[in-house]
DNA sequence: ATTAATGCAAAGTTTTTGCATCCTA
DNA sequence: TAGGATGCAAAAACTTTGCATTAAT
């Protein structure tokens, strides 16, 4: 039966409060603070832990993993300057098409809409 | 200026006949077939040549990047199960959501939209 | 007391880069 | 024939894994 134990503990805590989308490396930073002797390999295997029981979504930015521990639906503004992620909330529920259960190419358990731009920082 | 070369030749040709989304790895093994000293250097190089000019469009499955020739707007299927990258048209036109340019975060460039589930194949 | 989970280091994957050479324009 | 592009190998970047040890139940 799985464990709890207190990197697990300190890792979702934090990933459910953060309001970034902070990758593998921005986690471990963090959590090293609280727990100092922590390791990469134990925030990678929690995150995937975490993310394959479905408490975390992942967001692919030019080959890095951006976690965020909100799994409500949303979707994600990515910055092409900074590459930070942003949430973007009211758009999936706006529009019907997606919620098409079934393509021609099979059958759709859940999608992602990510939109690309400059935010606000970087326009200045 | 910029110079054509056969490996770009080739690889180019490739990308726009294929129907699949290959990976580096798949054009580099494909288009060995025409040029057998290619190196996968090249291939790296000529496909993010092509991406950067607008040409081609990348679809990251798992931490490896697909690519797709075809940058008319159309959405992408991915197989949970075999990981084949699937085009899905007529979706981004109908939703009028993904028309608005500006959210609140910063100013949409493009959007790009992933369904996720199991293909056809993999559904018996 | 079991055995799941960790820390550490090594290794795996994918992609990029430095540099001598090649070849396009 | 100038310099952009290539091939090769080394390195970089990110992530996973093997194994001895630690610690949750």
């Amino acid at each position: 039966m799985e464990r709890l134990t207190s990197q697990k503990q300190v890792i979702l805590d934090y990933l459910k409060d953060v309001k970034t989308h902070p990758t593998a490396e921005v986690v471990y930073s963090a959590v090293q603070k609280k727990l100092p002797r922590i390791s990469q390999a134990t925030v990678y295997r929690v995150l995937n832990n975490i993310k394959n029981k479905g408490n975390a979504q992942v967001i692919p930015v030019e080959g890095v993993s951006h976690f965020d521990g909100d799994i409500s639906p949303h979707a994600h503004f990515i910055c092409n300057s900074c590459k930070n992620v942003f949430d973007v909330f009211n758009v999936c529920s706006k529009c019907k098409v997606l919620d098409e259960k079934k393509l021609k190419v099979g059958k759709i358990d859940y999608y992602k809409i990510y939109f690309y731009g400059k935010c606000n920082k970087c326009k200045k």
